[in-house]
DNA sequence: ACAAGTCGGTTGTTTTTACAACGGAAAGAG
DNA sequence: CTCTTTCCGTTGTAAAAACAACCGACTTGT
């Protein structure tokens, strides 16, 4: 486990946090490794979880199955990324997807009441590891507030304008640039590619906005 | 702030806490009563938040203009709800929304360090607040991923069979009924219901699904 | 320099949705 | 019981989106 402890200080569950602290941390914390070989499943839908896990290595795929079996992949995690913090709410229930290894892994668990109960006695940085992922959670929720009410809009102009207006407010400028290409930005607000840049380009002619590339100009 | 106790007391924040230690807790949490008439601000955007707070009377509503100023309604919040705590990471930045008081209201702030930072001394139940809050938002957070995955999807059809099918999953059973009016679940996955009624009879004719009322049955 | 790939815009067709309007069944109020 | 309201299905039409296919501009690698 050791080894991966330079990958540890760089997420955002240890931020702030050295390597010697988070070496003698672990133990604190519950923490176990487990590989995983490619294909593997890290999570069944259907399990229980009781710990928050980091990925130290290799990267992951979210599926779901349909009640039909028709499967979807609904998102991946890349080495450093933390997940199954949606999950350990005693009220959560059962997972519903499944998670699966895209290549070999290792992922670190930590026990959930681990982390969240600060032990009396040494570590003095676990206090700051809560505040961390207490804020971690609390700036996930907040974008995906964000990204539901974009794209709670009907008409994929809707969706555009709730983005583009956020994005605006957010940089405090008529001017701004966007993080994405228009595939990603279409993928985003789950719209088809070609409508969306029809759609932009409708709204420029109509005189909404300007942009090239990924600069946007709104009037 | 004392009449406001069993108010709190029924908060998934201080679940499990009884109505004298939450008295005894309210300097500890840094917490402050703010009242609003009717029409009020009790936040407003671009004011960034350092406090989590919770609605003890009244209720309030989430508003957004986008850049043109057009005004639309994202949320309401009625009493007992807790809400601001997805915008009080450092880096969560300003807040993008209005929330205005419907009604007369009363607030209950807390100061969001005081409230993860357990307090050496005393304060015997901080720990579980804190637990509490935790997977509170935690909670919150699973629901938005999943309302998020259900949305993702282009057609109505798609929607509703992610919608069912994880309700048939969730309630481990292919009968299962569904907390929502028609009106209500058209909402939910935003879209028309009309046409959602129209699909949802289509995909009963093709045989996939069966209902009556809010009671489904998938084949 | 050339080939291959990426990116963004455009167009036309088909499918799907929103919207509006209506009607019947059921529930609730007076 | 009757009136009103709510809920939900149905229909038709107009609007919008998805989809597929294509093109030109740029990048990247060889």
């Amino acid at each position: 486990m050791k080894k991966y402890i330079p990958v540890l200080k760089r997420t955002q569950m240890f931020a702030g946090v050295g390597e010697n602290e988070i070496g003698s941390m672990l133990s604190c914390l519950g923490a176990r490794l487990c590989t995983y070989k490619k294909g593997e499943y890290v999570f069944r839908q259907g399990e229980h979880l009781n710990d928050i896990t980091v990925l130290v290595e290799g990267n992951l795929h979210i599926q779901r199955d349909d009640y039909w079996g028709n499967r979807s992949i609904l998102g991946h995690i890349s080495a450093g990324e933390m997940f199954g913090e949606a999950y350990v709410a005693p009220e959560s229930g059962a997972l519903m997807n499944d998670v699966v290894a895209m290549e070999d892994s290792a992922v670190i668990f930590f026990n959930v009441n681990r982390v969240i109960t600060t032990c009396p006695s040494a570590c003095r940085f676990h206090a700051l590891v809560v505040r961390n992922m207490f804020f971690a959670i609390s700036e996930k929720n907040r974008k995906l507030v964000q990204k539901l009410n974009h794209m709670s809009g009907r008409t994929t102009r809707e969706k555009l304008i709730s983005y583009l207006s956020e994005e605006s407010k957010r940089q405090n400028s008529a001017k701004f640039e966007i993080p994405f290409n228009r595939q990603q930005l279409a993928d985003f607000l789950s719209v088809d590619r070609s409508a969306m840049s029809n759609e932009l380009c409708k709204m420029r002619d109509e005189g909404l906005l300007e942009f090239e590339k990924n600069r946007f100009r709104m009037f």
